[in-house]
RNA sequence: GCCUGUUUAGUUCAAUGGACAGAACGGUUCUCUCCUAAAGAACAGAUAGUGGUUCAAUUCCACUAAUAGGUACCA
């Protein structure tokens, strides 16, 4: 069975063209060497028609005749039984008005796949591994990690609709010196609960939930710990507060619906994965010594200077944990490797890029997915951000402000090349102005249509569907395998929150046009199947993008 | 300085190289004896600048200007 109608007639109608150019061609009528490339699209005016072609004006330069000629002769060669009226137009465009056969056809596929509706074969089961959020465990996530975290989690699901093979992966950065200060910003807030004096240096982590921790300690422990050595206390503190905080990022993450197949750990790449791996790029020749350090040739591949790997003091660099992970991943057979970063880590890319490349895969093996920074706003104004300081707005607080539902769609609404400004005010807002309750509202609405129904949809005749509200919403409904293709494809999870309003509005715009619950019985029924097509299909791109489709509101 | 985004209506954002650039909010008007008015309809309003490629440019290229971020033997 063909999941995606729409490409099935467009697929026809792109035959039909080529058909037609050559017996043109054969005929003598058109002087051309070959066919070619045909497309055709949606145009942007209804009044155009169903679907138009450019062939006529792409084929005049090199067969010597003005487009309109040539889209005439087109159109006489033209045999095409689904097309019920074509004309010229402008320049040269060619236009298709369709009988709404598929529109019907489409609208019992939708029914008969139910919540599969929407799924397509675009990636042929190819593994991808989607590596996102990956925050260090030394502190609850902030805001500044959860626009990525809703893109990486969106793109993977899109990705798997499309017909990918997904796996979600948090890269845990438990390894290093951020660990280290995570130990003693811990034990410094156990010490001052024992009642001592404590200075808090500046480069610590100075937020409440350092306090937090070390006070489950002190009651695990009592003041045990600091009879051991310094050594082992800061090991114990360092155990203690990464499980913690660890736990922490996990559960926010799972109120947010987000949840990772799988979470690696950067410790298990020390010291021998990395050691290895470099000893790999050594092989290659990839590697050389300088200055006691060892360099990785990242220029060979394009990056703008080379890189260390290990310093001069033995110890790996943060790129060679990098390096020994990336290889991890490719060696575990992914066809594919996407990485979600902040815009503030985007000069990493084409050194991460020569790594691929000096191990010997293509370049767009890793693909990184650069998300951009997010202004968060009350009230059109600014809220001043600060970190270290421990004065930081949490994910999990903007999220019990203004509820995950908004949250999530305000996270992907705009392209990710995009800033974002969040205005907490207006995501919490439970009104016209907020998309999200928009788009909820449709698909509330629907079940009170169906609750006082009297027939059912069954034993339909779906020629009764006229309306031009009712046409618009059947194409709305039939663009949404192409929208989720086009989302995947581009990792632009903003195309499925637009379709998502756009679905609602042709939908709030046939409630106002066209009555369902009639005395016209036949009618009735018609309409109800076009309502519950519908209902599926809402509830399929929320359920998508991880947003509730509530029954009423 | 160099690298990467962004620049479209009063504001926040859309638009696989196509025809008359779409929404939302804000402004001005209409529409509930009717399945949820958390809705619908109407009006006014924009491609930063200069060149180039193309039958066709918001889209591709170059330069200019604004703006955000990056530019570590830090993570």
């Amino acid at each position: 069975m063909h999941k995606n109608l729409q490409a099935v007639v467009e697929a026809k109608l792109v035959g039909y063209l080529a058909e037609s150019v050559k017996k043109a061609i054969y005929d003598g009528e058109l002087d051309l060497d070959q066919v070619p490339e045909v497309s055709v699209e949606i145009p942007r005016e209804k009044e155009h028609g169903d679907y138009a072609t450019n062939l006529a004006m792409i084929t005049a330069g090199k067969a010597g005749m003005n487009p309109r000629k040539i889209a005439e002769i087109i159109i006489e060669n033209l045999e095409a039984p689904e097309v019920e009226d074509v004309s010229i137009a402008g320049p040269g465009f060619i236009n298709f008005k369709l009988n709404n056969n598929w529109l019907y056809d489409n609208l019992r596929l939708i029914i008969g796949l139910g919540k599969d509706y929407g799924k397509i074969d675009q990636g042929k089961g190819k593994r991808v591994q989607i590596e996102f959020v990956s925050a260090n465990p030394t502190g609850p996530l902030h805001v500044g990690h959860s626009r990525g975290a809703v893109v990486g989690d969106v793109t993977a699901s899109i990705m798997e609709a499309a017909g990918y093979d997904v796996e979600r992966e948090y890269y845990i950065n438990d390894a290093g010196n951020q660990m280290d200060i995570l130990a003693q910003s811990t034990l410094l807030r156990y010490k001052e609960i024992m009642g001592r004096d404590i200075e808090m240096p500046e480069d610590v982590y100075a937020g409440d939930y350092v306090i937090e921790i070390a006070e489950d300690l002190y009651k695990l422990h009592g003041d045990e710990i600091l009879n051991k050595s310094e050594q082992k206390q800061l090991e114990i503190c360092r155990e203690y507060a990464y499980q913690e905080m660890l736990k922490n990022i996990e559960e926010d993450l799972k109120d947010f619906g987000i949840e990772f197949d799988s979470w690696f750990s950067e410790r298990t790449l020390h010291p021998d994965k990395i050691n290895e791996a470099v000893a790999k790029l050594r092989a290659k020749g990839y590697i050389y010594e300088e200055e006691d350090a060892l360099w990785f040739k990242s220029t060979d591949f394009g990056d703008d200077k080379d890189r260390v790997v290990i310093k001069s003091d033995q110890s790996p660099t943060y790129l060679a944990a990098d390096i020994a992970y990336h290889l991890d991943k490719l060696e575990r057979g992914f066809d594919k490797l996407i990485n979600v970063w902040g815009a503030d880590h985007h000069g990493y890319i084409p050194r991460m890029k020569a790594v691929i490349e000096a191990f010997g895969y293509k370049r767009d093996t890793l693909e990184v997915i650069v998300v951009q920074m997010v202004t968060l706003l009350r009230k059109g104004k600014k809220m001043p951000m600060s970190k270290r300081a421990g004065s930081f707005v949490t994910m999990k607080d903007v999220n019990q402000e203004v509820g995950t539902d908004a949250a999530r769609y305000y996270y992907i609404m705009r392209s990710t090349d995009s800033h974002l400004d969040f205005d907490l005010e207006l995501a919490k807002e439970e009104s016209t102005n907020n998309p999200v309750y928009y788009v909820q509202y449709a698909h509330a609405r629907i079940h009170s249509i169906i609750d006082n129904a009297e027939v059912d949809g069954s034993d339909q005749n779906l020629d009764l569907l006229q309306d031009p509200a009712e046409i618009d919403l059947m194409k709305m409904l039939a663009k949404y395998p192409e929208e989720i293709k086009l989302s995947a494809e581009s990792r632009q999870p903003h195309h499925l929150t637009s379709y998502a309003y756009d679905l609602a509005t042709a939908f709030h715009a046939f409630y106002n046009n066209c009555r369902v619950n009639t005395e016209d019985i036949q009618l009735s029924k018609a309409r109800l199947y076009l309502v519950d097509a519908s209902r599926q299909v809402l509830k399929n791109v929320l359920t998508l993008l991880g947003i509730s489709a509530p029954a009423e509101m």
